[in-house]
DNA sequence: TTAAGTGCAAAATCTTTGCAAATGT
DNA sequence: ACATTTGCAAAGATTTTGCACTTAA
């Protein structure tokens, strides 16, 4: 993944650019998967401090890098944003994923979520997502 | 809420009925909304300990009473099943609202979510779960 | 009667907060 | 130079484990 890139999309968010917040960003970047707080420890090539890493990630998720990634269990799973997010719309109505075997959550970018703006309930929906669990390719 | 009835169901799925097991019980069937484990504390008409709660929805859930209902947040929020619901196939493939005001996480049985068990990708989708966002009746 | 479930205490985890030192602009 | 960010220590919260006591069947 190109540096230059990676801390232009730091910058252009307003945050400073740090080496660790430019490996967080370059890990996620790179992983066809949504990652957790343990996952991307594992994958850092230095050791990032545990609270550090949580507030890279804090700092991102406010700042519309990444997003939270709802999946089936209550792990904390982190996936970057399109470019066309900012921080005030995330836009991420795109499909999930989630194997059963490896716990692996892939976004699956190409299908899109079906749109329920016009449900009969007095619910407004600003949002939809569409979480699908089965076995991915690797552990069918 | 008939309590013959939750007992019924206790052990239709085979534990054992038991106080607590039926004042949560009834607490989740008689919320609209799922319900976290904090939320459930304060329903219930008596103190229960905290590990016993945890452990009751555990056992819920692995019996197939309960299901864990993913949201935006990672606070574990548990809904109730639907009556073909059994340990080996939970059948959850309805949509969840969740109110981006009160955090509140409301099964909309009625509506479905779309099968997408023919996508193109080598992964084999089991089960399908739509995550609505917006804002619920009370606080739009 | 006896296996299953509960409550309490205590361990293990996970997450947040405060502050001094280091770093980016 | 100055505001941000980091690392460390420590507090707070959440979840799990062990074990003696109680309860459902």
């Amino acid at each position: 993944m190109q540096e230059e890139l990676l801390k232009k999309e730091i910058k252009k968010h307003g945050l400073r650019v740090t080496k660790g917040r430019v490996l967080v960003l370059n890990c996620l970047k790179s992983s066809p998967r949504a990652l957790s707080q343990a996952d991307i420890n594992e994958r850092l090539p230095i050791e990032m401090d545990r609270v550090s890493l949580y507030r890279v990630l804090h700092d991102f998720e406010s700042a519309g890098i990444l997003h939270l990634v709802p999946g089936e269990d209550t792990v904390a799973k982190y996936a970057c944003c399109e470019s066309s997010c900012t921080p005030e719309h995330h836009h991420d109505e795109h499909v999930h994923f989630q194997c059963r075997q490896c716990d692996g959550v892939y976004c699956l970018n190409t299908v899109k979520a079906p749109d329920f703006s016009t449900l009969p309930k007095g619910f407004q929906v600003e949002r939809s997502q569409l979480l699908l669990t089965g076995l991915c390719a690797q552990c069918a």
